[in-house]
RNA sequence: GCUGCCGUAGCUCAGUGGUAGAGCACUCCCUUGGUAAGGGAGAGGUCGAGAGUUCAAUCCUCUCCGGCAGCACCA
C-alpha cells in the first residue's frame, strides 16, 4: 500500500512524494535533463539505483555521471561489463567477485588456462562492444535456493558459495546487463553505455579465492576506469612519474646501493649511499641525545636464548640458524642470528640490580636483524631480509608509560616533520583474541593509550587519530605511525608498542620503593623502523632530490678548462673544510657533458669553475633543476651552503643557544 | 610461499637450433670546449645454474636460483 514521504532535496526544499516513486521519477520531475544525465540517486547518503523506490523519507540527491561519487558505479559497472567480456570470449571461465578499488576495479576468474597480457586487448575490445549496445542494469531478487540452482546449473560454483554467504534475511540480487547477469549487492548505474570508455585493463595476477592461502589460486585481472578520458591519461601519466621515482631504479641510477643474486633481500651499500644511511644515523643518533642511552647487543646468540624468548616458536619460519661450517667445531651448540633487538636489550636491562630510581631506563640500537622473508615479499629497500632498526626500549613504571609514549610521540612526530612529511596518521591497535597478559593489564593500559591518543590528536590538528580493535600485537597494545609521502602513498613506519610478555619471559625486575621486586613495563619503539626501509621512501618521496643538508653528495666543482684545476680544488677544500660533501669534476669533458652528468646524478649543487671565476675568486652556482645560474664570491658561496646544509636539528639547536 | 611473466656486456635492450649484436657506460687517442650528450678507435659476454632432447642448445623440455607484478605473509 503506498504511502507518502518527504524528501529533502540538497537547495534545502521538502517535496511529498509516493513512497512507490523512483529515483528516475524524481529526477524526471525536476527537469528532463538531469533525468538524462543521472546514473543513480543517494538517500540519506547511501547510492541507490535509479530504479529503486524511495520507500522512506530523508534527503535525496540525484547523482549524475560527473559526481564525484558516480566514479565508484562507473567502475563497478566495468568489473561486470568485463566479466561479461570474459565469459562471452573464454567460455567456461567461473565469475567470482569484482569490487572497486583505489583507482579501478578487478575482477577474479577461475580458468584452467590463466590470462596472459595479450589477451588484455582482446577483452578490452569486446568491453567497448558491450558498452556500445548500451543494455540496461535491471535488478531482481531471487529466492536463495533459485540463485543457487541457477548458479549450479550453469557450472558457477564459487558464485553458490557466494550465496551462501550472504546472510539471512538479506535480500540475493541479481543485476542483469541484456543476456549477462551476476550476483550482486548493487548499486549500478542505468546502462552499461554511462561506463564511458575511459578505462583500461592493466595487469592480470594471481589471486587466492577469498585471500586465502590455503584456498584455490584463481585469475584476477585489474582495471582502471575514470569518469573521461583526461582523468585516465592523469593517472597514467602519475604512474609513469611514480616509476621514474621507484628507489631501485633511482638506487642504480644515483649509484647509491645494489642487489646480486648471492644475497636475496640483502643490500650492498655503495659509497654514496652508505653516507646517505650514515646521514639518517648520525641525525638519528643526534635526536636520541641526553635521553637514550645507545648500546649494542650481539648478532649472533645461543637459540637457547630465543627458546626463552619465545621467538624460537612462534618465529621460527622467519629465523636464520647459524652454527660453525665445520663439522669437527668444539662448539656444538646451534645459535641464530638475531631478527629483534629486544631479547638482547632485557639481558642488558638485567645485568646489575635495577632500582627504581634508575627507571626509565632507554636503552636505543641502531640494530642490525636478519629475518628470512617469504621470497615474494622482498621488494627493493622495501622489504628486505637484513636490516637496521633505529630501536629502542624503554623499561619504566607503570606511572611512567603515558609520559613516554608521549615523549616517543613527539620524537616521531618532529623527525618525519624533519623530512618534510607532514601529514600522519596515528593508529591505536588493541587487544586481538590471542594475548599474553590478564585483562586487568590490557584494561589498564589500554585505558592509559587511549588518553594519549586524545592528547595526540589534540596536540596538532594536521594528526588522523583513529583506534584498529583486536589489532594488536599478542603481547601488547601499540600505537602505528602511518606518513603520507609526496605522491600520496602511505607507509606504516614509527611504531610504540607495549610489551607484557618478554620481561615476565626474562624474568626482568626493579627493586621498587618498598624493596620488593617488580617488573617493569617495557615499550619497543622505532621511528623510521627500517633504516633501509626509510631510505627507500625518503629516495622515493624526493625522487632523489634530496635537500641540500640531507644529500650524499652535495656540490661538484666542475672546471670548463683545466686552466682553473687549480682554483677548483681550492674552491672544494674550503667548501669540505666548512663540512660539506663535494667533489672535483676536473676531467677533460665539455662543461655541457659535466652539468648533464651530474643532473641525472641529481646532485644538489654544481658549481662551475673557469678561467674567469678563478681570476675574480669566484664560483658560478646551478642548482639542480634550474637552468639559472648565479655568480658568487668563494667567501659568500661557503658560507651559504654552509647555512643551507645545516640539518634541521642542529638548527633548532643553534636557534635555542 | 602461491600464480603469471622474465633472466643475453656495468645499464637499457635486439637476436638466432649451427656457441652473439646495438646504444649508453668503460679504456685509449684527438679535442681546452661557458651550463643537460664533441669526434675517433678499442676492450668487454660460460647468453642465470644444472640436467635432458638433438649430429649440434643461448634458443626446445625439466629442475633449481634470482628478478618483476599481484596474492598470501609482514609480532
Amino acid at each position: 500500500m503506498a504511502h507518502a514521504v518527504s524528501l529533502t532535496f540538497p537547495d534545502g526544499s521538502v517535496r511529498e512524494f509516493d513512497a512507490a516513486t523512483t529515483g528516475a521519477d524524481i529526477a524526471e520531475s525536476i527537469s528532463k535533463s538531469l533525468a538524462k544525465k543521472a546514473v543513480a540517486y543517494a538517500l540519506d547518503g547511501t547510492l541507490r539505483d535509479l530504479s529503486d523506490p524511495v520507500g522512506q523519507s530523508g534527503s535525496i540527491e540525484i547523482v549524475t555521471r560527473d559526481d564525484p561519487r558516480a566514479l565508484e558505479l562507473i567502475r563497478h559497472d566495468a568489473a561486470h561489463v568485463m566479466a561479461e567480456a570474459v565469459q562471452e570470449l573464454y567460455p567456461g571461465t567461473q565469475v567470482t567477485i569484482g569490487p572497486v578499488i583505489e583507482n579501478g576495479f578487478y575482477y577474479d576468474f577461475a580458468r584452467n588456462e590463466p590470462f596472459t597480457p595479450e589477451d588484455l586487448p582482446r577483452i578490452e575490445k569486446k568491453m567497448r562492444e558491450i558498452i556500445d549496445r548500451n543494455e540496461r542494469f535491471t535488478k531482481e531478487v531471487w529466492p536463495r535456493e533459485k540463485a543457487k540452482k541457477v548458479f549450479a546449473e550453469k557450472g558457477e560454483s564459487y558464485k553458490v558459495e557466494l550465496v551462501d554467504a550472504i546472510p539471512e534475511g538479506e535480500d540475493v540480487k541479481i543485476y542483469r546487463q541484456g543476456e549477462w547477469f551476476d550476483l550482486c549487492r548493487g548499486p549500478h548505474m542505468v546502462s552499461t553505455g554511462q561506463i564511458g570508455k575511459a578505462f583500461k585493463l592493466m595487469k592480470v595476477a594471481g589471486a587466492y579465492w577469498r585471500g586465502d592461502s590455503n584456498n584455490a589460486m584463481l585469475t584476477r585481472i585489474y582495471g582502471t576506469a575514470w569518469a573521461n578520458q583526461e582523468q585516465l591519461d592523469a593517472y597514467l601519466h602519475m604512474l609513469e612519474e611514480a616509476e621514474k621515482r621507484d628507489h631501485r631504479r633511482l638506487g642504480r641510477e644515483m649509484d647509491l646501493f645494489h642487489f646480486q643474486e648471492e644475497g636475496p633481500g640483502v643490500v650492498f651499500w655503495h659509497a654514496k649511499g652508505w653516507r646517505m644511511f650514515q646521514n639518517l644515523v648520525s641525525y638519528m643518533r643526534r635526536r636520541l641525545d641526553g635521553d637514550y642511552q645507545e648500546v649494542n647487543a650481539p648478532q649472533v646468540l645461543d637459540h637457547s636464548l630465543w627458546q626463552t624468548s619465545g621467538h624460537w616458536g612462534w618465529y621460527k619460519e622467519n629465523m636464520f640458524k647459524v652454527e660453525c661450517a665445520d663439522e669437527e667445531a668444539e662448539d656444538k651448540r646451534v645459535f641464530a642470528l638475531k631478527p629483534m633487538n629486544c631479547p638482547g636489550h632485557v639481558q642488558i636491562f638485567k645485568h646489575g640490580l635495577k632500582s627504581y630510581r634508575d627507571l626509565p631506563i632507554r636503552l636505543a640500537e641502531f640494530g642490525t636483524v636478519h629475518r628470512y622473508e617469504p621470497s615474494g615479499a622482498l621488494h627493493g629497500l622495501m622489504r628486505v631480509r637484513g636490516f637496521t632498526q633505529d630501536d629502542a626500549h624503554i623499561f619504566c613504571t607503570e606511572e611512567q608509560l603515558a609520559e613516554e609514549c608521549l615523549k616517543i610521540n613527539d620524537l616521531i612526530l618532529s623527525t618525519y616533520a624533519d623530512f618534510g612529511f607532514e601529514e600522519i596518521k596515528v593508529f591505536l591497535s588493541t587487544r586481538p583474541e590471542k594475548r599474553v597478559g590478564s585483562d586487568a593489564l590490557w584494561d589498564h593500559a589500554e585505558e592509559i593509550m587511549r588518553g594519549v591518543l586524545q592528547d595526540i590528536q589534540r596536540s596538532d590538528n594536521r594528526i588522523k587519530t583513529a583506534i584498529n580493535p583486536g589489532d594488536g600485537a599478542f603481547y601488547g597494545p601499540k600505537f602505528d605511525y602511518v606518513l603520507k609521502d609526496a605522491i600520496g602513498r602511505e607507509w606504516q613506519c614509527g611504531t610504540t608498542q607495549i610489551d607484557f610478555n618478554l620481561p615476565e619471559r626474562f624474568g626482568a625486575f626493579y627493586i621498587d620503593k618498598d624493596s620488593e621486586k617488580k617488573q617493569p613495563v617495557m615499550i619497543h619503539r622505532a621511528i623510521c623502523g627500517s633504516m633501509e626501509r626509510f631510505l627507500g621512501i625518503l629516495i622515493e618521496n624526493y625522487a632523489g632530490h634530496f635537500p641540500l643538508w640531507f644529500a650524499p653528495l652535495q656540490v661538484v666543482v666542475a672546471t670548463i678548462t683545466s686552466d682553473a684545476d687549480d682554483y677548483a680544488g681550492r674552491v672544494a677544500r674550503q667548501l669540505k673544510a666548512a663540512g660539506l660533501a663535494v667533489e672535483t669534476d676536473l676531467r677533460n669533458e665539455k662543461i655541457n657533458y659535466k652539468v648533464r652528468e651530474h643532473s641525472l646524478a641529481k646532485v644538489p649543487v654544481i658549481l662551475v669553475c673557469g678561467k674567469r671565476e678563478a681570476e675574480e675568486g669566484t664560483v658560478n652556482m646551478r642548482r639542480l633543476g634550474s637552468r639559472d645560474q648565479v655568480s658568487l664570491t668563494l667567501e659568500e658561496a661557503v658560507s651559504q651552503l654552509a647555512d643551507e646544509a645545516t640539518p634541521p636539528d642542529l638548527r633548532r639547536r643553534r636557534a635555542a643557544a
